[in-house]
DNA sequence: ACATAGGCACACCGCCACAA
DNA sequence: TTGTGGCGGTGTGCCTATGT
């Protein structure tokens, strides 16, 4: 991360947790030495930002304090665009019409030079008819992974298959043209990925799901050696 | 109940070494 | 040259135990 980012990721992270902050924590969420970020805080003192630390107390970022208006370039225009894009050919209807509305929304704030771009269809994402169709409520299933809730169904493999599994929702990712809902199968005492399509009669339990070391997205992507920020 | 001392956690600083 | 990490040290505020 360049020194410039940072030194912005440190506001962000203020505003952010609103309460006070240590040096400690800024370093940790940064990846950096709590000496650097003794010296980034000066630095954005020094730029009159109204950062306060307090000895034995930590940072805090006086109230009201705004960053200057932030403006999209080009690129990130587009790239806003092509992920909305996919999200309306390939979201559930709800994320679809979601994503229609941070079109409409962020079109509004543009400036009169850059509004076009996000109106135009320079990028587009259309459906191939490759699409598999899906009977599984995809809206409530990213509600279950929020809320950390069980889900119960008989899964179909691919050879026809059957077997009954509670599973803890944590992630729904999109391998294009399917959509896959990962998380601890109770049968397998592992993770498992499963195509909502192959899901027959699923039932959104009550049952809530603990936040259990070993069973978590992160253990899951360390040992699949994904970066969290690459999944 | 109040004052004081000590421990702890943290901010802050200077210095040095290292890498790009 | 610049940015960074590590170390050692000082100052400060909070909390708790202890003494009066």
């Amino acid at each position: 991360m360049r020194r410039a980012d940072r030194l912005f990721e440190i506001i962000q992270i203020l505003r952010r947790r609103r309460g006070v902050t240590t040096a400690q924590d800024l370093a940790e969420e940064l990846e950096v030495s709590v000496r650097t970020v003794y010296r980034d805080i000066v630095a954005l003192q020094a730029q009159r930002v109204p950062i306060e630390g307090e000895a034995g107390i930590g940072y805090v970022l006086r109230q009201g304090y705004d960053l200057p208006p932030l403006m999209f370039t080009q690129d990130e225009i587009e790239a806003l665009l092509l992920g909305t894009r996919i999200t309306q050919t390939w979201g559930d209807p709800e994320l679809a019409k979601a994503a229609k509305n941070v079109i409409a929304k962020i079109g509004a704030v543009l400036p009169d030079n850059l509004r076009p771009s996000i109106m135009s269809q320079s990028i587009a994402a259309p459906s191939s008819g490759s699409q598999v169709p899906v009977e599984t409520d995809l809206a409530r299933v990213r509600q279950w992974i929020r809320e950390k809730r069980k889900l119960h169904f008989n899964y179909q493999t691919a050879e026809g298959k059957g077997s009954n599994r509670t599973i803890w929702p944590l992630t729904l990712a999109f391998f294009g043209p399917v959509w896959n809902i990962l998380g601890w199968c109770e049968l397998r005492q592992d993770f498992r990925a499963f195509r909502p399509d192959r899901m027959i009669g699923v039932d959104f339990l009550d049952d809530m799901f603990p936040d259990q070391p070993g069973r978590r997205l992160i253990d899951f992507l360390k040992r699949e050696g994904y970066e969290l920020e690459d999944f």
